[in-house]
Order: structure tokens, then C-alpha cells, then sequence
DNA sequence: CCGTTCCTTTGAAGCGCTTTAAAGACTGGT
DNA sequence: ACCAGTCTTTAAAGCGCTTCAAAGGAACGG
């Protein structure tokens, strides 16, 4: 029970208090050898006893290494918070700690990785940064840097990301396996991983000879988006019979959409989303989506960051993982007479690839 | 233009650069009296020609203080992502910055802490943490503590948050104005928050002499919780023309389960959220909700620990915001003729304890 | 030309902890 | 009793930066 609400113990007290110099306090601390049994328990003794707690910032100086990671993320993505839980645990279980930069609206990436780079970090994980791909590389040659989540060509940056187009297109696959035929797909906007989906979209529906169906509408990241895409479906000439959203979020704005609007999903419309976020799980939304499996990136982009480190590994490497889809209760087989209930007729029944 | 790619350049380096001692560099580089216009024009020069970038771990040691605020979260929490943006801003602005640590399934609030005191943090903010209050206390007499969001008896610790009685009361005046007579109210389970909110309806009932009009309905603090709110309330003999929810996400949950269970709302059913939470704010929800001032609350948190460390404060403060009631469409006046109109059918799905 | 003042700059002492060469203390063999 | 060989423990040199007393110079009045 410490109590001598002075100052915080130092090295220093605990050595007196025991009768030895502070070095080998040190040692018994960190578990070196040298220290014999006896003095061993006598300074755990007195180190818990005055309530000790070494100075992290002056091991670290000078210590060699600091054993910290830096993981730069949107405090605000719900998907970064998963992913950040992940890393924790990834990083503790191999001896390092994480130590968090955000961004936000008035903190950019810049000042984000500042910060983590002057607070020592040996190396950096990255989700979804939006910084240049040359501002990156750059990076990525000072010390040991892994993206999460976004694709990047660079010499020098690790990348851990999911292969999103596979992900899209198995959608369309189980899409088109219940019988849809005109499957429309909410598009993300701009980036790397926009692109990858709407790239896995367009190359499902080829894959079934369906490329002429392709039906994109605009989109975005957001529920708004989703609700925004509601409207453009709805009022399209013919409308299809399933959507697929750029990520759950969307997914969830283009479901309220469409349940205001009086169509039944899945009986009227079938969705999709991605990401298979909290909220996609609820027993009420119970949405089919894409699965990215947080937990084995986050292991992934912990061990690349190992492997740089204390491995030596120098040459560059991409994890990309395969998506799982995961089916939900907003999929389901066309209705057999109409689109939405307010069209001639759907293409139907049967021909499964 | 740094490249040197060997280690990253020290005080020494840019010292050595321009001719002069290390001492001189700092002295330039922290904006201190001394140094006369021309040398700190140099030292300037080098130290961005070199790339040279503190090193923080070392300048925290050296200095006495380490202008470093402690802030812990849930990462996974939508409303301390909102907290945390508005913390930074905040702390920024009076020359500290902000260290995060998030608690996580696997890692404790006190593992969160100790690794934000391990860091030299001078203060410590703790957003809606869940220990005990006479740790918290015992914590707060080492250090500048405030706690966000819950309310706390403690000799030691400052305590911002805002009167969510009083939120909620102003809830339930506002159905009442609109001519609600059976208010219901879905509970946020334990909590001193919980305990609050529900205090808040209670109150407001009696205030207007509706006291045994009293409906409080098993909660939580999700959407399941709320779709799970939803049947109960359908299924009651005598259904509420209104609801309220212990927060955002709840209430959503509530939103979605009567959508589903072809409830309108307002028209069949007003709803009333609690946090005004991003989704709440969406168009197609566009909740009637209770804003706590994120920024408000953050600006307070930080002037508090900037009291205890720059002014000398060392009494206790309590800083109680009142929160403010945001209508948007969710809640209407009731229907003159009946709750929800089709409860003999709703009702008919059995009672689910 | 010298003593003062006022500016600048520097040297050196830390900050609290790690690390390693070397000193001490023992043991046992001869 | 002496020396090699083992264990323990210590002293001291940093880690990279801040800080401040004190030194060095320039400027100026007498």
C-alpha cells in the first residue's frame, strides 16, 4: 500500500529501502538473470510494498527498444474499434503495447502518425489510412509500417487486407443461386476499397453472363447514403429484385428506406451489406453480409509487424484474406410473380450456376 | 529533406550542424528567451533540413512536466468516439495532448489506467469508467481525475456529466404537452445512469400528477434490447401511446421492432431516444432525442484538469450540463381514438417475459 | 582604456531506468 | 593456505533532451 503521497516511487526507494543498488533492483524487476533467490523475493517485496510502478517513459529511453506499437485509427469507425480491440490482444500476447492515435475531423493522418512516431513506436499499423500511397512508402522506409483494410502499391508497406471483390462477388453468386437476376449494387463512392467492390460486382454478374444487368447506383458510406440509394431503386424504371451496399451502414439507411416505403425485405427486395458489423446482427436486422474477420487481420498485421522486427524479414508482403459471406434473414429467393410487387414480372425461377 | 536512413537524427545532430551545443537547439526548438534571431533562424533551418522530430520519450524524462493527458474509452462506444474527437480538440488547444487507452473484453479499466499512468499522464480523463468509486477516489488523490458521463460520490474526483433526470423529464414534459397520457419508458438496466434516466421519468410523471400512469418496461443498452422493448410493449393490455429509451441505440432497436411489427410512428406511436447519437440524426430516423453536448461536456473535462494542474484547484467540482431536447419526428400527439390501433392483433403473439 | 550591463551561448547536472564490465564473495580442489 | 572458477552485486556509463548557473562577448558610459 503505498501512501506517501509525495511523489510516485522511484528505483531509487525501492533499492534503499532493500539495501541494494538500484541496478539490481532493476534486474529482479525485469526478470534478468544474475539476482539470487533470496534478494529476489526481498525486492518484489518492497517494490510492491511502496506500491512501485517503473517510469515507462524512462525505460524506454533506456531500454533499446520500447516494444510499442502504434496503431493509427478512426475512433469514430465502428470497424476500427473492433480491429483496435483485436490488436490488443494480438499485440499483448506478443509483448508489445498498442498505443492509440486517432484521427479526426481536425486531426489528420499527419499528425496522427506524428504523434505515434514521437512517442517511440517501433513500428505502425495503419486502418485505412488516407494518406498517399508515396507519403506511405516513405514512411514504410523508416520503419516497419502494415495497412489495414486498403489496398496500396508500394515497395515498402505491409498490407493485411481482405480480397473485397471476392467478398461482392460471392454475394452476387448467392445472389443469383436464389434465382435473382436483377441484382443492383449501391456503389461506395471514391477509393481503393470502393473500387475493389464495385470491381467484384461487375465481375459476379459476368461471371453469370449477367454483365449486361449490372445496375450501379450512387451510393456511399453512410446510412444517409443507403437511404439516398432507397429512393433511386424505388423509382427506377424497372427495379431489381436484390441490392448489394457498399457496407452494412449503407445497407442499414437503404433498409429503413425501403421498410418506410412499404417494401418487405427480403420478400419484396433481397439486401446485402458488408462487414458484418455489430448492428447487422441483430436479430431485427439479422442482415446477409460479408464478413472481413477483424480477429485474423488483426493477428495478421500483428505478426507482420513481428516478423519485420524481430525476424528481420525486409521484403515486402500482402495478406489478402477471403471474406466469408454470411447469410442472414435479408436474402431470399425472388417472388416468383414480381419485382417489387409493382413490376410485369421478374426473370424468375430456377438456373442455378 | 531527411534520408540518412540509418537512425533518426538527435539534438546532437542539428547541433553539431549549425555549430553550437545541444542546449542552444532546445532552447530555439521550445521557443525559449535566449537565443538570438540569427542562431534560431539556423537551428531552424537544420533541424527541418535534417527531418529532425523530438524525441518525446526523452524531452517527457527531462522536463518536469509532461503535458500529457490521460483519456480512457471504450473504443467500441460510439458516443466516447464522439467524446474523444472533442477531448483532443480541447486538450490541444491548451498545449496538451491527449494519450488514449481503451478498455476492451479482455482489458480492464485498470489495465487501461495503469498504462496511461505508466505513460507520466499528469491527469487522468475517464469517460463513463465502471470501477468502483473508492478506487476511482484513491486514484484521484495521486493525480487530477475526471470522470465523464456518470455521476459519482467521491472526495477526490471531478465529475462532469450532464442531468440525465432532467433529460428525461423534459422528455416526458414534452409528450405531455403533445397530449400523451400513457408514457412508457424502457429501462437501461444498473447503472447510476440507468438509475438516473429512470428517476427522470419517474419525476416528470409526478410533476404532472401521472405518477401512477407509470409503465417502466425491461431494457438495456442496445438495439436487442430495444426490439426486445418493442414486443413487450405490444403485447401490453393497455399499450402506451409513447415510449421513451434509456439512448439512441435502444430506441432504434424499439424503432426497428414496431416498423416491423407494422407500428407507425408517430402516428401509432411516439418515440423518444436519449444521446442524440450520429444515427439518430439521420433523415430517414430523424429521432426526437436528448443531446448531451459532447463538446461541452470535453471543454469542461479539460478546463477542469487544467484547474488542478495550472491554477492549483484542489477542492472537488461537479459539473452538472443540462442536457437539451432535440425534436425531430418521432414524436406527434397521440391519435384521439385509440393507442395502436391494432393491439387485439399484436397482442395476440404472447407475453415473452 | 576600464568597469558595467546586457545578450548569447555553453557546460554540466540531471530525469529514472537499463546494462555491462568489473569487483566481491564464496566454493572447492590441491 | 592459495588459486581458479562460480555466483552476486555494484558502479558507472549512457538513453536524448531540458535547464540553469556561469562564462564569454559586445556595447556603452565614464
Amino acid at each position: 500500500m503505498a501512501s506517501r503521497s509525495g511523489r510516485r516511487p522511484r528505483l531509487q526507494d525501492v533499492a534503499a529501502r532493500v539495501g541494494v543498488s538500484t541496478g539490481t533492483v532493476s534486474l529482479v524487476l525485469n526478470n534478468s538473470a544474475g539476482p539470487s533467490a533470496a534478494t529476489r523475493e526481498r525486492v518484489l517485496a518492497a517494490a510492491a510494498d511502496l506500491g512501485y510502478r517503473p517510469d515507462r517513459t524512462a525505460s524506454l529511453l533506456a531500454r533499446r527498444r520500447s516494444c510499442l506499437i502504434g496503431a493509427m485509427l478512426d475512433v469514430r469507425n465502428t470497424f476500427h474499434a473492433e480491429l483496435v480491440a483485436d490488436l490488443h490482444d494480438a499485440a499483448e500476447a506478443a509483448g508489445y503495447d498498442l498505443l492509440l492515435s486517432t484521427i479526426t475531423p481536425t486531426r489528420d493522418s499527419r499528425r496522427a502518425i506524428e504523434t505515434l512516431m514521437d512517442s517511440r513506436c517501433e513500428a505502425l499499423i495503419l486502418l485505412g489510412p488516407d494518406a498517399p500511397s508515396s507519403r506511405l512508402t516513405s514512411l514504410g522506409e523508416q520503419m516497419p509500417v502494415v495497412v489495414i483494410g486498403r489496398r496500396l502499391r508500394s515497395t515498402s508497406v505491409d498490407v493485411i487486407r481482405s480480397a473485397d471483390d471476392h467478398g461482392v462477388a460471392a454475394a452476387v453468386d448467392h445472389l443469383v443461386g436464389l434465382g435473382h437476376r436483377r441484382i443492383a449494387y449501391a456503389d461506395g463512392l471514391r477509393g481503393t476499397i470502393a473500387t475493389d467492390r464495385r470491381t467484384g460486382y461487375l465481375r459476379g454478374l459476368r461471371t453469370h453472363g449477367m454483365a449486361d444487368a449490372a445496375m450501379v447506383v450512387a451510393g456511399g458510406q453512410t446510412e444517409l447514403s443507403g437511404s439516398r440509394a432507397a429512393r433511386e431503386l424505388l423509382a427506377a424504371e424497372e427495379p431489381p429484385t436484390a441490392v448489394i451496399a457498399f457496407n452494412d451502414r449503407a445497407a442499414l439507411g437503404l433498409l429503413d428506406g425501403l421498410l418506410r416505403a412499404g417494401v418487405r425485405v427480403p420478400e419484396d427486395l433481397s439486401v446485402v451489406g458488408y462487414d458484418d458489423s455489430p448492428s447487422s446482427q441483430l436479430p431485427q436486422v439479422d442482415l446477409t453480409t460479408v464478413s472481413q474477420d477483424t480477429r485474423r487481420q488483426a493477428e495478421e498485421a500483428v505478426a507482420a509487424v513481428l516478423e519485420r522486427l524481430d525476424s528481420g524479414r525486409t521484403e515486402r508482403r500482402e495478406v489478402v484474406l477471403e471474406p466469408r459471406l454470411v447469410v442472414r434473414r435479408t436474402t431470399a429467393p425472388p417472388r416468383t410473380t414480381a419485382g417489387l410487387g409493382l413490376v410485369s414480372e421478374a426473370g424468375a425461377e430456377s438456373t442455378e450456376p
